[in-house]
DNA sequence: CCCGACACCTAACAGGTGTTAGGTAGGTGA
DNA sequence: TCACCTACCTAACACCTGTTAGGTGTCGGG
């Protein structure tokens, strides 16, 4: 599942390793479309994924800040460190044909709609101020966070410091 | 000086108004590099001429919170309501070539001394907490702005409210 | 009135990209 | 053994992009 650095063949999820030639890939995907729409998927499956697996590891008695500081670590490491689905999404999902941005809106909308929920978590437990638009805060945070790919250097320290920092 | 959704000719600053035939470009560029540095160019000076216009408009006695308040406003202004070019720069700074980067680099460098000068101010006047490391806020800041880019609907409210909102 | 400069056009080019048809090597089941 | 399937390859295609050489119309100055 997601292996790194390769593509995986459709459903199977068996990974083509990247050592085949230009053409072949038309065996596997129907198109580029189909290539792209697969990658971006996984991108935002394999943050979603992370800040999930965090924020359930978390003691149920983890303060409010713990909670975000594991979102921010999730999102951060598996945008910074762990693979070029992820990456891919932040760079290229505004120069996608609209065919592609919709087939990849659902698992979008998934991870935000995960985020959401956590966030208005904290807000009940008084972590953000309640006249603070969710959504918008949410947007406002991953773009931030997106934005690191820009200039982040893992030789000036590590995603999980930048997170804390954040 | 630079016309709305048109190229400028090369120093004279006139238009070329988006009608001549795609080969006549380069009779004004050298090179598609050469008209790409321009446009990133032009773009960050547009938000950086929009953002001290705005903080040299308030009165001397401004708060801290209208310094503020004008920065981003100046930002998501340019950024969002005004200007091709503008946008442009954060679509597609992140795939251009290292030479046109490093071209740009000169501009991008004053707009984010610009800044930082700024937010030491406010930290200055307590308005930001002394522990804050600038740079990276303004890092933090900047892309949250611009990550507006992907969703802002103008039609939902102005790029001032969400400024403001911010 | 002619000259030259200027701003543009046309047509063609090399190189790249997305895609396909048809071929082939290796393994599997009958 | 043979037929067949799977997973790849090759070679070609149409199309697009960046660029150039050379041609054309127009305008102002001498």
């Amino acid at each position: 599942m997601r292996p790194p650095c390769c593509l995986a063949a459709k459903g199977t999820g068996r990974c083509l390793c990247a050592v085949i030639k230009a053409g072949s890939i038309y065996y596997h995907f129907a198109s580029k479309d189909d290539i792209i729409t697969e990658i971006l998927d996984a991108g935002i499956q394999a943050v979603h994924d992370e800040v999930r697996d965090r924020v359930v590891a978390l003691n149920a008695d983890a303060s409010a800040r713990d909670v975000f500081r594991a979102v921010l670590r999730g999102h951060l490491c598996a945008l910074l460190e762990h693979g070029d689905y992820t990456s891919a999404n932040v760079r290229i999902f505004g120069q996608v044909p609209p065919v592609v941005r919709d087939a990849n809106l659902p698992v979008r909308r998934a991870y935000e709609a995960f985020l959401d929920n956590l966030l208005s978590e904290l807000q009940v437990r008084d972590a953000i101020r309640s006249d603070v638009n969710l959504p918008r805060f949410r947007l406002l945070l991953i773009g931030a966070l997106n934005a690191t790919l820009e200039w982040f250097d893992p030789q000036k320290g590590s995603a999980e410091d930048l997170a804390d920092d954040y």
